[in-house]
DNA sequence: CTCATATATTTAACATGTTAACTTGTAAAG
DNA sequence: CTTTACAAGTTAACATGTTAAATATATGAG
C-alpha cells in the first residue's frame, strides 16, 4: 500500500480542486473569444461589472470583480487608454475615483457577449438547462454557509 | 418568431462568476494555514498530487495539478532545495524528470492535511456532507459534459 | 542510417496576483 | 481647530500565470 495522508481525497475530488478544474474547463473556450476581442479575461470582468453595476468606485469594483486593489489600478490605467471606460474623481470623496462604461466599452460588451452567450448555450445543452442554474445556486449557497 | 439572444446575467450569477467567487470563499481560511506550513496554493497542489499519485514525470504532474509546465520548472526549483521533493531524471526518456515527495515533504502533508481537513469539516457541517459531495460530482459532471 | 517531425522541459518576456508600505483625504473626539 | 484614527488608492516588490520560442531527445519514414 502506498503511504498517503489518511483523510485526503485525490486533488481532483476535493472542493477545491474541482471548482478549480470546472472554471478551466468553462473558462477554456471562452479566452480565446475574449483574446479575440482585444481583452484579457479580467478586463473583461472589470466590464462586466461596469455594465452590472453603473458608474462605482474602486474599492467596490475590485470586490466585485474579484480583483485585488492594485490589480484594478493596473487595468484600468490600460482600459482608460483605449477609451473602453471612463475615470473621473468622486465628488464625494477627495480620496477616490468613479469609473463607467464608455459608449466602446459598452459596444464591446455587445459583440462579445453575443460570442460568449452562444457557448454558455453549448453547456447549457450538454449539461442541461435547469441543472446547471441548480449548480450555480448551490455554489452561491455554498458561499453564503461558509462566510 | 427567432430565439432572441440572452441577455448578460450579473458576473455572480454567470457560471464563471460563481465558480470563481466559490473558489475564493472556500480558499480564503485555508490561504493562512498553507501560509503557515510555508507552502504557496500551488505548492501544495503539487504536493498533493504528489501524495496521490506517486513519482510522476512533469507534464504530468503539470496536468493534474492544473498548472503550466513553466510554473512547474520554477515551483519545483524551490521545492527540491527546500527538500520538499525529489528529482532525478527519467530512465525511460532522457528529455524528461520524475518528480516524488520527499519524507519531509510528506510530513509537511502529513500535518498541514490536519488543519485543512479540519477546516472542510466546518464547510460539510455548515452546507451539509451530501450536498457537498453532491456538489462535488454536479462539478465533475460539468467538466465531463463540456470537454 | 538520416532526415523530418513530434514530445518533454526550459528559458524568456510580460501580465496579473498578492502583500505591505506609503500618500492623501475623511471623520470624530477632545 | 487639532490631534488621532481610519479609509481609498497608488506604488513597490516579488511570486505566479501565460504564451512563444529554444533546447534536447525520441520516433518514424524512407
Amino acid at each position: 500500500m502506498k503511504a498517503r495522508a489518511k483523510k485526503l481525497v485525490p486533488y481532483r475530488n476535493s472542493l477545491a480542486g474541482a471548482l478549480l478544474a470546472a472554471r478551466e474547463a468553462v473558462m477554456a473556450p471562452i479566452r480565446p473569444m475574449l483574446a479575440e476581442a482585444g481583452v484579457t479575461e479580467q478586463q473583461w470582468r472589470v466590464l462586466r461589472v461596469l455594465n452590472d453595476l453603473g458608474p462605482v468606485e474602486l474599492g467596490m469594483l475590485a470586490n466585485s470583480a474579484l480583483l485585488f486593489g492594485p490589480s484594478v489600478t493596473r487595468i484600468l490605467k490600460e482600459m482608460v487608454q483605449r477609451g473602453l471606460v471612463i475615470r473621473q474623481p468622486n465628488p464625494k470623496d477627495g480620496r477616490g475615483a468613479i469609473v463607467a462604461l464608455s459608449a466602446s466599452g459598452r459596444a464591446l460588451i455587445e459583440e462579445t457577449a453575443s460570442h460568449t452567450l452562444q457557448q454558455l448555450n453549448h453547456y447549457t445543452r450538454s449539461f442541461g438547462d435547469r441543472r446547471l442554474k441548480k449548480l450555480i445556486s448551490e455554489l452561491q449557497a455554498l458561499i453564503a454557509a461558509i462566510k
